[in-house]
DNA sequence: TCCCATCCGTACCGAAGCGGTCCTATTTGG
DNA sequence: CCAAATAGGACCGCTTCGGTACGGATGGGA
């Protein structure tokens, strides 16, 4: 099904609750009530985005944590990259390829590449701020379904 | 890491073996051996793709597996969505969106949908037959790295 | 100076999905 | 009739991931 994991998904939608309002500062608390997720994984979430450097966490009390940057230059591919570790379809696509133990019989690597970054710019064509627009601004857009089901 | 399920991914190795020679008859227990994979694993892959009409499959003795149509016409949005299911990153970019028990709070639902169909093009523009061209003629090209680590 | 709210890091656990195997039909050529 | 091959399903162990819990560090306010 080629999913995003579930915390990938809840750290865009954190993200965005963030980009509504980019000057306030939010605690895990606060956000995990207004976005209706499980607080404790909203914390560890929190902490992965700010260890990326696309959050400022201030500490102690009256802490909390805020966009580092605008949201205009946050993509897609940064949230889930933070949250789920570097974006990539297989193993094979890594620097030099050398965990692909059958890449002798494997003539479709550099194939591969060229997928992983079509896959990447996708994800990094879309800023966090475009996320954070309503619907309306969408709505007579057609819906696409991924394949036939 | 939105990787690739291990079975999608040796799909892809099987189907381009086989676009390989686009005439032969192969059964599952070379087509097992030329790739390096176990056995029984390959069979339940090879019935998939069977099942998606992207192999034909001649049953009895002397029988085994051939490409559908012509390596051209495959893409690796069939191989994947064949033994994966549907491709789609995140649930709400289902038809109506139904299963997703957060809407109300979620406001990204159709941008996930271009993100969705970006990559779904990503995949669907390379064919079988790219896949199985050899290295040389991609070699020039830079290594492209998904995200910085 | 003390206290409390908040973030930080780590370690742990349970469940679900997935890779992998096996068994039993069913088909077909020799 | 036998052997070779696919069809289809049941089963199972393992890894991974989502989720939780605990102890520590930090900083503002009374």
């Amino acid at each position: 099904m080629i999913k995003l994991s579930r915390m990938a998904d809840y750290a865009v939608v954190l993200m965005t609750q963030l980009a509504r309002e980019p000057d306030a500062l939010r605690t895990a608390a606060e956000l995990s009530q207004s976005c209706g997720l499980p607080q404790p994984t909203v914390s560890k979430i929190l902490k992965r985005l700010a260890h990326a450097d696309l959050l400022v966490s201030y500490r102690g009390n009256k802490g909390g944590y805020l966009l580092a940057r605008a949201a205009g230059g946050i993509t897609m591919a940064d949230v889930i990259g933070a949250v789920d570790g570097p974006i990539a379809l297989t193993d094979c696509t890594g620097p030099d390829g050398l965990v692909c133990e059958i890449e002798a019989l494997c003539p479709t690597r550099t194939n591969w590449q060229s997928i992983n970054r079509a896959m990447v710019e996708a994800l990094s064509s879309v800023s966090l701020a475009e996320m954070a627009v309503p619907h309306a601004a969408f709505a007579g857009r057609t819906p696409v379904r991924a394949l036939a089901d």
